[in-house]
RNA sequence: GCGGCUGUAGCUCAGAGGGAGAGCACCACCUUGACACGGUGGGGGCCAUAGGUUCGAUUCCUAUCAGCCGCACCA
């Protein structure tokens, strides 16, 4: 056992391991990349630009699997586009994250200390969440290095960093001037527990079960009442009037008259206005405008008073009486309760409806009247609309430029004002003497409209997505016209999740157009959501998440990346299952022993051939040809995003062309004592795996680089070598026709063998009638092969040859195969086995004839189909006669 | 209500106007000088349903059914 495991340390360091471990490999190779600065990118480079920014991750969060997927795909795109020639960017960076980061400083804060962001302090507390991001702030950064990120690390940025908070203060004065931003009273979507406005899209409806509660209220006079129909009756203490419909005419003679607003000593109007649906309900709905966008609306017209029951925590203030104090829930139990003790409640009607919902922690969102600071959507709007129907913008999937052109047409002002300390803060000071608002670049110390010292900062930030929304131009350096601002602006693609297709894709639109006067990226490459193995989103109380890091740890960077991009449809979800993975990392494996037979049988001096200047063998042709159109098509997929294409392509070449049968095929060679071909073969073997390493290369960077080093020393990287160009290679279609025969052949016999259960090393006699003299031709020169891939110790081959006694029949394209038996063949089942064979082909001559004698077909289908077909027929009916002759000659025996 | 996606092998999913594919699982055989994370051979599918376009539809169009997702909601 000792002597065993001294045997396999030292193979594995006298050679490449038979079994390829990514955890000895990855780190070391992605230092050699960092430290080559092959990412670099060199604004003075004489090639192309090719640019992208990373969709920044929350700078104190952690890789998920929807990162890794958005972040394998760029690395594609971007390794390609490398490779392809261009001086090629991949900016990266992070995002502060507002809300999320806020909240999760607080909780250490709390954890550690028993302390509130309030008790603390705003400075104080800013400066705690400085420090847990420059503690913190790296691990995502470092994640993205272990699944092979290959960006600019010298270009990377944060939305907080100076450069990119002088943009967003340009940005904010900017529109301010341009009247793009303003402050208003407004209903927002407030949420109690993150105690902060959020922008209609960070609310998500979810469909309730609730009630509809009816309720009385009784006029002042005493004299009858109106039933107003509400789901949230706890509003009814910001009651200002009971609206019915102006034609509606049950309630013609209440119109004008007063209520008496139940559990309160106040009085509201009955008022008309045609928001009123007179179908629902009751027709009579109760005006709450400072907890109803709605009735905010119908408030406005009829310049009624805004008066808010519900503090920003979520409790209930003086207005609710002896309510004071109760959260909402808690007020609506209990006053529902009290309405049915007072018969005020005359009805309960179960309702589901779409109740809003923070997007972040789930609490119930409160529509609150505030000031906040807004941004005007329909004049930025307009221009993104008219950028995307004129082509600049282009989305892969196609379907996603509805679903973009829906949304822009009909936002509404989005509210950027956020109550946290953590974000930009707003660049906005009030006077205290004369009450304006003075904007500005700079701090401000005296008002801009009547010198007063006495000025204060606006307490919020912003939203995050206001900063991200700049990320394409602010992380180049805008305002300022710097090189990479001018090299490398507008991007060339931006890849992301659909998820953030409103929140952040849209955004860098308008923002970019407006403040560059350019479509920010040309290409938006979206994908789905990673899904677990039973489709279900991962989550975190599901507990059902996957640990990218995991997985790489595991696995490899590569398997999951291999993965990941293999799962690729686009614009579709994938589930993530590690069966999944651990195909991939064989597949992986399988490139590396792959990799290592070439090795092994290439000596270290070797000088390659000039294949265009020696003769090649049909396998060396059939395997060229299928390499160049393999290189053809991966180029095309990865040019179209099709990302599981390309990988799809890439892993039937590479495992069953160039594996199962080219280095089969080249063992002929490679130990036969023919010195020409020998290196002949070792040339084509080196090519072809050179190549197949350089298209796999930006799917799985790192095994490539690995024995690309094995390969060529450790001076240059793959990640610069030069993509494979399918134009300039050679293809032979006639060495590809013949070695699909000769495959069919071998295949065949092999099927007999496994058939008869004749043992795979069992020589056997072998008899190949060829059907003309091309075929004979085909078999001669195919014989070794033959012999090698049959185990065949004799092999006769002949035109028009009388079938040998007691033999298996295969009949293929090129001819017939005997296999004669030494134990008797059964008879009845070889006549089973030509049987099926006959029914299989008349169905399929059948079925081609038919095609033919159609007059139609042969008139207005493409020639090429027509000739397919006819040569279809020809090879169908051929082999139904020779398989009809072997019955015949069967039965007669 | 409006919009979108999905329905193909036991499972997960590709695919393309002209002979149904992969991975995993399954069956049989095989340690053959890169690999058992392997090799060879094999079984398995009216490509959701009904119409239409077409010489030809699993693929394009329409409707239906089923599942999912956005957006908008009348308390």
């Amino acid at each position: 056992m000792a002597q065993l495991d001294q045997e396999t340390k030292q193979q594995e360091e006298n050679s490449l391991s038979t079994v390829y471990n990514p955890q000895s490999v990855e780190g070391r190779i992605y230092e050699f990349w960092e430290e080559g600065g092959f990412f670099k990118a060199d604004p003075d480079s004489k090639k192309p630009p090719f640019s992208m920014v990373l969709p920044p991750p929350n700078v104190t969060g952690s890789l998920h699997l929807g990162h890794a997927w958005d972040n394998t795909l760029q690395d594609i795109i971007v390794r390609f586009k490398r490779m392809s020639g261009f001086d090629a960017v991949w900016v990266p960076g992070t995002d502060h994250a507002g809300i999320a980061t806020q909240a999760r400083v607080e909780k250490a804060i709390r954890e550690t200390e028993g302390k509130t962001r309030h008790q603390l302090g705003r400075t104080e507390f800013v400066k705690r969440v400085w420090d847990w991001k420059n503690e913190y702030g790296h691990t995502i950064t470092t994640q993205i290095r272990a699944l092979g990120g290959s960006c600019d690390w010298s270009r990377e940025r944060f939305t907080m960093d100076d450069g990119l908070s002088r943009a967003v203060r340009e940005v904010f004065v900017r529109l301010y001037d341009k009247g793009l931003i303003y402050r208003g009273h407004r209903i927002i979507n407030w949420c109690p527990r993150c105690s902060t406005a959020l922008s209609d899209i960070e609310v998500e409806h979810v469909d309730v079960e609730g009630t509809l509660y009816h309720v009385r209220y009784p006029f002042s006079d005493g004299v009858g009442e109106v039933v107003v129909a509400t789901t949230r009756p706890e509003t009814m203490f910001g009651d200002v009037a009971v609206a019915v419909h102006p034609d509606d005419e049950r309630y013609q003679s209440f119109i004008g008259r007063t209520l008496a607003l139940p559990f309160t000593d106040r009085q509201i109007p009955v008022i008309a206005d045609e928001y009123v649906d007179r179908e629902y309900g009751t027709g009579c709905v109760k005006i709450t405008p400072a907890h109803d966008p709605n009735d905010f609306e119908v408030g406005e017209r009829h310049h009624l008073d805004q008066p808010s029951c519900i503090n920003l925590d979520g409790t209930m203030n003086s207005l609710a009486g002896r309510y004071q104090g109760l959260t909402r829930e808690e007020a609506r139990r209990q006053l529902v309760e009290d309405l049915r003790g007072s018969a005020y409640l005359i009805q309960e009607e179960p309702l589901t409806h779409a109740v809003g919902h923070c997007s972040r922690c789930q609490t119930v969102v409160e529509p609150f009247l505030s000031d906040q600071w807004f941004v005007r959507m329909e004049p930025l709007a307009k221009p993104t609309l008219e950028a995307v129907r004129s082509g600049q913008l282009r989305f892969v999937p196609e379907r996603f430029e509805k679903v973009f052109v829906n949304w822009m047409e009909s936002v509404r002002d989005w509210c950027i004002s956020r109550q946290l300390w953590w974000g930009h803060r707003i660049p906005a000071w009030y006077c205290d003497d004369c009450g304006e608002i003075t904007v500005s670049r700079d701090n401000v110390t005296e008002c801009s409209h009547c010198r007063s010292k006495s000025v204060s900062q606006d307490e919020d930030v912003l939203d995050t997505w206001f900063s991200s929304a700049l990320w394409p131009f602010s992380t180049m350096g805008w305002p300022e016209e710097t090189p990479d601002f001018k090299r490398y602006f507008p991007t060339s693609v931006l890849a992301t999740g659909y998820d953030i297709l409103f929140f952040w894709v849209a955004r860098m639109v308008f923002m970019g157009i407006e403040f560059t006067g350019k479509v920010p990226f040309r290409d938006v490459v979206l994908h789905g959501l990673i899904r677990a193995a039973d489709g279900r989103k991962m989550s975190k109380s599901l507990g059902n998440g996957v640990d990218p890091l995991d997985v790489i740890g595991q696995y490899g960077a590569d398997a999951l990346r291999f993965t990941i991009a293999n799962g690729t449809s686009p614009g579709n979800d994938q589930r993530f299952s590690f069966e999944r993975v651990e195909s991939s990392r064989n597949f992986i494996n399988k490139i590396w022993n792959a990799s290592r037979f070439v090795l092994m049988n290439i000596p270290a001096d070797f000088v390659p051939f000039n294949l265009s200047k020696v003769p090649l063998g049909i396998t060396d042709e059939w395997i060229l040809t299928r390499y160049a159109e393999t290189a053809r098509e991966v180029t095309n997929h990865l040019e179209r995003y099709d990302f599981g294409e390309a990988g799809r392509a890439l892993y039937d070449f590479a495992w069953d062309e160039f594996c199962d049968w080219y280095i089969e095929f080249s063992k002929l060679a490679l130990y036969g004592d023919d010195e020409q071909a020998k290196h002949t073969t070792q040339t084509v073997l080196v090519t072809v795996l050179g190549g197949l390493l350089r298209l796999l290369h930006p799917i799985i960077p790192f095994v490539t680089e690995e024995i690309w080093q094995a390969q060529h020393g450790t001076d240059a990287s793959i990640s610069v070598a030069p993509w494979p160009d399918a134009k300039t290679m050679p293809t032979y279609p006639e060495s590809v026709s013949k070695v699909q025969l000769l495959m069919e052949a071998i295949r065949a016999v092999r099927n007999i063998r496994a058939e008869r259960n004749v043992a795979p090393g069992k020589p056997i006699d072998l008899y190949v009638r060829a059907r003309d003299e091309d075929s004979l031709r085909l078999f001669h020169s195919t014989e070794s092969y033959l012999r090698r891939f049959c185990t065949a110790q004799t092999l006769t081959i002949a035109v028009g040859m009388e079938a040998p006694a007691t033999a298996v029949t295969a009949v293929v394209s090129a001819g017939e195969l005997f296999v004669p038996l030494e134990s008797l063949v059964d008879l009845a089942q070889e006549r089973d086995r030509l049987t099926k064979e006959r029914d299989r082909l008349i169905q399929e001559v059948d079925r081609v004839e038919k095609k033919l004698n159609n007059a139609n077909f042969v008139a207005r289908a493409p020639e090429a189909v027509v000739v397919a077909e006819r040569e279809k027929g020809k090879d169908y009916a051929m082999k139904l006669f020779a398989v009809n002759e072997r019955l015949k000659a069967l039965l007669n025996e």
